[in-house]
RNA sequence: GGGGAGAUACCGAAGCGGUCAAACGGGGCAGACUGUAAAUCUGUUGGCUCAGCCUUCGUAGGUUCGAAUCCUGCUCUCCCCA
C-alpha cells in the first residue's frame, strides 16, 4: 500500500494485514480475494437499537472489502438474534421480545448505511435480513433440510459450546451455529456469497457455515467453496474492555451517546492503544496514518482520529460542536469568553453534557454551594451534600470555570446568558444547569 | 438425609462485649505532576444542621449499663459424608 490509490482486490488482504485486522482466515482465502470480485458478509444480530463500536471493528472489514471493489453484505440478524449466540457468553441469554427485535433491526440498518455505498455502481453494498428466509422455513423442513449435514460431534467440538457444556446451553443456543451456517449456505446458493468475516469470537460459527457449504453444496452446480476471516478482537493496553467508557458502552446512537462524549472517548484512548485503533478505525492511508504515529505529541493523532471518527458517525457540524466543547471546557478559556457566547451555540455546544433545569425561585433558595450542587440541582452534581462538601474541600469544583474555595460559599453565581451555570466536577466531568423562571 | 463452615461497607477481607462509621488490599472519586495520556505520590470513599449528631456489620427477636462481637428463631451460601 505504497500508494494510496491503488487500491485493488488482490490487495485487500496485504492491507488489512497491515492494519492488523486479520487474525484467522481458512486456506485460500487470499487467492480468493486476488482472483475475482467476490461477494463477502457479516452479520450483525440486533440486540440493541445501536451498534456500539465494539462492533465498528467489523463494520470496518466491510468497508475495506467494498473499498477494494469487492462486495459488501450486511447482514441483519432478524431470525438469529432471536436465538441469541452463545459465543463469548458463559451464561444462557434473555430472548428478545419480538418487537424490541424489529426496532432493533431497523436501527442497526441506518447505521450500517453510513459505513457502505449502496449506490455504487461495480460493487453496491446489499443489506439483507435472515428473518426473510428463515421465517419461512417449518422446523420439520429445517431439520431435514439443514440438520442433516452436519454431526452434534462436529457442533460440541466448537469452543462456544464446548464451554457452556459444563454450565448449561440451551438447545436454542446450541442451534445458533447452524442457523449461522445456513445463512452462509443460503447466500452461498442465491447470491454466490463466497466469503464471510466477522471478529475472532465468530470463528467457530462462521466455520460452520464454510463446513455446511462444503458438505452440502459440493459436487453441483458450485465448488462447494467458501472462504472465511475474522479479525482480531480489540483490546486494551490495560487489560478492561474495549469500546466501554466510564458510564457504559460507547454507541453510535447520537441519542445513547452524545457526539460530544464520543468525540471524547477517543481523544481518552491511551497512548498505547492509539496506533492500534488508528489503523482499524481511520480510512486514512497508510502514509497519513504513519505520519500521525510518528508525531512527537499523539494527542494530536488523537485529535485527527476522534474528527474523523465523530464526522463519518455523526456529521461535521456535531464535530465542530463536540471540538468547541472540548476546548471551551478543557482549555484555559476564561469566563469571559464562554460568556461572550450567544445562547443558541452555547447551548449547542453543550448540548452533550449532562444537564438540570431548575427554576429560578429554587436557585435563589440554595443557602450555599453545598446544597446547590445537591439538592437544588437534582442530585445532578453530587448525590449528597457530604460528597459535595468533601469535594469542594479537595479543590475539585468549579462554577463558570472558577474554582469554588469554600464550602459556605453563598450560592449567587453570575448566570451566564442569565439563565445557564457551567458546573465542573474535577478535570473531566462537566455539567450544565439551567434556571428558568 | 447426616456433619461442618460462613453471611461485615462497591469488591475481597480483618474485627469476636466497650477505645468500631468498623483495620488492610483492590476498585471508585479528587488533588499534585502532565498532554483531557500512562506511571507515581497525596487525600478521600454511609448520612446530616459536620471538631458534634444520626443510621449501618444477612434477617427478626433476646441477654447486657453497653453488641458487628454473646444467645434463639428464620433466610441464604459454601464444604464434607450418604
Amino acid at each position: 500500500m505504497t500508494d494510496s490509490s491503488a487500491y485493488t482486490l488482490s490487495n485487500l488482504v496485504e492491507e488489512l494485514r497491515w492494519r492488523g485486522m486479520i487474525h484467522d482466515m481458512t486456506p485460500g482465502t487470499e487467492e480468493q480475494l486476488a482472483k475475482e470480485k467476490t461477494l463477502g458478509y457479516i452479520g450483525f444480530d440486533p440486540t440493541a437499537r445501536s451498534l456500539h463500536i465494539g462492533n465498528l471493528a467489523t463494520v470496518m472489514l466491510l468497508v475495506h472489502l467494498q473499498r477494494h471493489g469487492h462486495q459488501p453484505i450486511a447482514l441483519v440478524g432478524g431470525a438469529t438474534g432471536m436465538i441469541g449466540d452463545p459465543s463469548g457468553k458463559s451464561a444462557e441469554r434473555n430472548l428478545l421480545d419480538v418487537e424490541t427485535l424489529r426496532e432493533n433491526q431497523e436501527g442497526v440498518r441506518q447505521q450500517l448505511e453510513k459505513f457502505l455505498d449502496f449506490k455504487a455502481s461495480d460493487n453496491p453494498a446489499i443489506m439483507v435480513n435472515n428473518y426473510d428466509w428463515f421465517g419461512q422455513i417449518g422446523f420439520l423442513e429445517f431439520l431435514r433440510d439443514a440438520g442433516k449435514h452436519l454431526t452434534i460431534n462436529y457442533m460440541i467440538a466448537k469452543d462456544s459450546v464446548k464451554k457452556r457444556l459444563e454450565t448449561g446451553l440451551s438447545f436454542t443456543e446450541f442451534s445458533y451455529q447452524l442457523l449461522q451456517g445456513y445463512d452462509f449456505y443460503h447466500l452461498y446458493q442465491h447470491q454466490g456469497v463466497k466469503l464471510q468475516m466477522g471478529g475472532s469470537d465468530q470463528w467457530g460459527n462462521i466455520t460452520t457455515g464454510t463446513e455446511f457449504i462444503r458438505r452440502k453444496a459440493s459436487g453441483g452446480r458450485h465448488s462447494g467453496e467458501a472462504y472465511a476471516l475474522t479479525a482480531p478482537l480489540i483490546t486494551k493496553s490495560d487489560g478492561s474492555k474495549f469500546g466501554k467508557s466510564e458510564s457504559g458502552n460507547v454507541w453510535l446512537d447520537a441519542e445513547m451517546t452524545s457526539p460530544y462524549k464520543f468525540y471524547q472517548f477517543w481523544l481518552n484512548v491511551a497512548d498505547e492503544d492509539l496506533s492500534r485503533l488508528l489503523r482499524v478505525f481511520s480510512l486514512k492511508t497508510q502514509e497519513e496514518i504513519e505520519a500521525l504515529e510518528q508525531l512527537p505529541n499523539p494527542n494530536e493523532a488523537k485529535r485527527a482520529l476522534a474528527e474523523e471518527l465523530t464526522t463519518r458517525i455523526h456529521s461535521a457540524e456535531d464535530f465542530e460542536n463536540a471540538r468547541d466543547a472540548s476546548t471551551i471546557l478543557f482549555g484555559n478559556a476564561a469566563l469571559e469568553r464562554i460568556q461572550r457566547i450567544d445562547e443558541k451555540t452555547l447551548l449547542e455546544v453543550f448540548e452533550g453534557l449532562p444537564q438540570e433545569t431548575i427554576s429560578r425561585s429554587e436557585y435563589e433558595s440554595a443557602g450555599n454551594v453545598v446544597d446547590l450542587l445537591s439538592e437544588t440541582t437534582h442530585q445532578l452534581v453530587f448525590k449528597s451534600k457530604g460528597e459535595a462538601r468533601r469535594m469542594i474541600q479537595q479543590g475539585g469544583v468549579s462554577i463558570n470555570k472558577e474554582k469554588i474555595t469554600s464550602t459556605n460559599a453563598e450560592a449567587t453565581f453570575p448566570l451566564l446568558q442569565d439563565k445557564y451555570l457551567l458546573v465542573q466536577r474535577g478535570k473531566k466531568n462537566h455539567y450544565l444547569v439551567r434556571v428558568v423562571d
